[in-house]
DNA sequence: ACTACGGTTGAATCCTGAA
DNA sequence: GTTCAGGATTCAACCGTAG
């Protein structure tokens, strides 16, 4: 469904979208797949669903054989991943592209689970790819550790929207396409909304399909930015 | 050789040292490992030398295993790790080991290496195994952001002493008995006389070995610690 | 601008009971 | 025994408001 003129989400899995997708057609690929670890989160537990398609990875080396396929020859690549799976990650990622950096989110908040034998977990991890392009403005560290707020509202897993647009504009310029595969909640194009990009996603769960949709009307319309 | 009185640090391969070491005895293993990437700082190439042994993880497996062995049943251990062979790490690290943490060091200072396609590498791994204690003091996270300064002054790859008397006095008591088998230029000795715990420590090259001897002696008369 | 305070939250882990 | 799924729990950091 084009949600907008440069906005394209599409409620279906991601491979479907692939196999239509042309090839070397990518300028950019930033995405948050599910990290393989069942995750359901119990805090509040009527708040959040558990993450369909989480309970393994096999999905991931046709994917990256598909992105790698898509993107274009000078693209850059974000991939999102916890430290759970960082190894099969890499390997995966690893058979296809030369990675550049592994960068680290220093978020904001206590982390919850083993209160006394274990550091609270504060971080998550994401594999930077770039095949030949240089990154826009001053020259950053892999550390990042500015005031991004989590702030799930609508998913359980969510991104904030100001971490995705700086990482939209290190890697890309206005009136680039910008694909995730694992849309979401929609954070990633409601970053291409406010960066002048074109976004293509897809969703494969109806209830999150509908949510990025009407967060993005609504967002456009009040033109507020979460 | 016995530096201090409890201190104790041998010119060897850690595999002699570990083969004296009775089973069951470590209370602590906090290390720093070859990262096997063949590391030669090009910050000043006459400074510091390559890393004996770092061009190959070949040791990797063997060494997890004797690690294992020695460590108390209780024990914790700290292995640093770069993320270019993380997965490796990760991998050895889980056929004999849950791991609890997997730990960002965010250093402080620009990084180096590409200064147009990619970020600053401004950060080091460590994987924390919880075998069945808890940690002191309150709950910290698992990015370590304090204002730990490298200061590579005597070791292409130093840790502060202050950061290793961090970890220390998170995961012991005084007259614990740490080990590092990688002992370098001496800065996990120097924390543990800090910190009053036991160490036994090996390091292969003699210049490192006996710079760390040298520093110890040094800092112990002085009562200056780095 | 700065501090004080209370409310809220977290890609979690542990524990319990059932299969 | 062992695995598995679901519910309870926890604290430090962050946010917003008030002083």
């Amino acid at each position: 469904m084009k949600v907008t003129d440069k906005l394209t989400i599409t409620n279906e899995d991601c491979f479907d979208m692939l196999r239509r997708t042309e090839s070397n057609s990518i300028d950019l690929v930033l995405t948050d797949p599910p990290y393989g670890m069942d995750y359901q989160s119990n805090n509040r537990k009527d708040k959040h669903k558990k993450i369909e398609g989480d309970s393994s990875l096999e999905w991931l080396p046709d994917w990256i054989n598909e992105i790698k396929r898509v993107s274009k020859d000078d693209s850059h690549l974000y991939i999102w991943c916890s430290w759970h799976k960082v190894d099969i990650f890499k390997q995966e990622i690893e058979k296809h592209f030369k990675i550049k950096n592994l960068m680290v989110w220093a978020k904001k908040g206590g982390g919850m689970g083993d209160l006394k034998g274990g550091y609270g977990g504060c971080h998550e991890l994401c594999f930077f790819i770039n095949n030949g392009k240089n990154l826009n403005g001053r020259r950053d560290t892999d550390v990042i550790d500015k005031a991004y707020r989590t702030g799930n509202l609508y998913h359980p897993t969510q991104k904030p929207v100001n971490l995705m647009a700086y990482l939209i504009e290190k890697s890309s310029v206005e009136g680039d396409i910008v694909m995730d595969c694992f849309s979401g909640s929609g954070s990633t194009a409601l970053a291409c909304h406010e960066t002048n990009r074109y976004f293509i996603g897809s969703e494969l769960d109806k209830e999150f399909y509908d949510i990025s949709v009407r967060r993005i009307k609504n967002d456009i319309n009040q033109q507020r930015l979460f």
